[in-house]
DNA sequence: TAGATTGTTAATCGATTAACAATC
DNA sequence: TAGATTGTTAATCGATTAACAATC
């Protein structure tokens, strides 16, 4: 078997020559080149040709790419050929947010079910869905073949709730806490810290303040 | 000048010990070693001294790291060592939670200004803050001396949104919109994108299932 | 001194880029 | 055919890791 790495920045940049092409099958646009994904993207013209290859022969030489076609093997790829029922814990400011974010629907993200601990939270409705306490959880996992979890909780709760989701048969988490989580082998994880990448403006703009010294 | 460029993953990582080694603090901890820092985010030990060795000497050799004295060096090297205003523009959901978000208070970051261009949201307030109109953005930027934003808009409004606050003087912008902004040179920003690290997992969840066949 | 752990170098690994043959 | 652009290889670049001397 041919086990080829694909490495995590190509799968995320896939990601985003997905959104790019879907952008330009809105504007009617229908060929498409590399160097002009590279363009509306902000990588380079190599990059692109170089990722798409992980997967296949995508385009015609001398010509380019067929936007919807290319749109539809990277989302292909990427698993969204396919709807994806969400679960989230945390039905506070962040979970709200998330349980009305458009970016997930538009590609084919849908939260099924909302938990919290919180007994002021319970049976308040978010969007179309009433807030559940968390032992109903197993239940609505079953009911729509939920695989991902959402943890919208603060730090100190975040592990013990993705104990329970891991023990209800989740396989993989998208964690908006900012500690690192403990998971059993074979549990796929990621974390969106959403001050990491403001600590980093934080560091350059020091940065370029020592340079002019 | 000796000028040292310190990879963008090493300031990401920076940023998870800083945190990291405040809740160590905050348990009473007060000696370190960068094999448990390394245990506890998830990375190598020599990653954790490499990482640390971009910008000074730590440690004590056979000993290891003050708890203390390295959170601090860590949050001064990020430029934690003072507190930063932001400018948030965008007064939905995201930005609601956004603004409520307990990890940036605890980070130093505060924001000092929500804009938004709807009527219906002009007034409200959020926290303790009125939603402005755009056009007051100026006054707000100089009374707090902010140099970063905060993009929480939907795509098509952002790049709009972004030159506004490039040509009232901010510095650094952090893009929540999923789309990518052109700046002028020298303006940093970071894109967070919250559905691309589920479609990580949605890709890493797929290929999973295939090599099951 | 013996044991532990840092700081740092050199080796390894992996990702990006440049370049070009293939081909529309 | 001439011009354009892909797919792919080889070269380059940069980041991570292993290993160990320094030293507490």
């Amino acid at each position: 078997m041919k086990t080829l790495r694909v490495p995590e920045a190509t799968v995320t940049r896939l990601s985003v020559y997905s959104r790019f092409l879907e952008r330009l099958d809105r504007n009617g646009i229908t060929t498409v080149s590399s160097g002009e994904i590279a363009e509306g993207v902000g990588v380079s013209p190599a990059q692109v040709r170089k990722d798409l290859a992980y997967f296949g022969e995508f385009g015609t030489r001398g010509v380019g790419y067929n936007v919807k076609d290319l749109m539809r093997y990277t989302k292909k790829i990427l698993g969204l050929d396919q709807n994806w029922p969400l679960i989230l814990v945390g039905a506070g400011n962040l979970g709200y947010a998330l349980c009305t974010y458009k970016g997930f629907n538009s590609r084919g993200f849908q939260i099924v079910g909302v938990f919290d601990n919180d007994l002021t939270k319970i049976g308040k409705k978010i969007a179309e869905l009433e807030v559940l306490p968390m032992e109903k959880m197993p239940e609505v996992i079953e009911k729509h073949g939920a695989r991902i979890g959402i943890v919208a909780v603060p730090p100190r709760a975040a592990q013990e709730v993705v104990d329970y989701m891991v023990k209800n048969g989740l396989e993989a988490i998208l964690n908006f806490a900012p500690v690192a989580l403990n998971l059993p082998e074979g549990i796929e994880i990621r974390n969106v810290d959403l001050s990491v990448k403001l600590e980093i403006l934080t560091f350059n703009l020091g940065f370029k303040s020592a340079q002019h010294l």
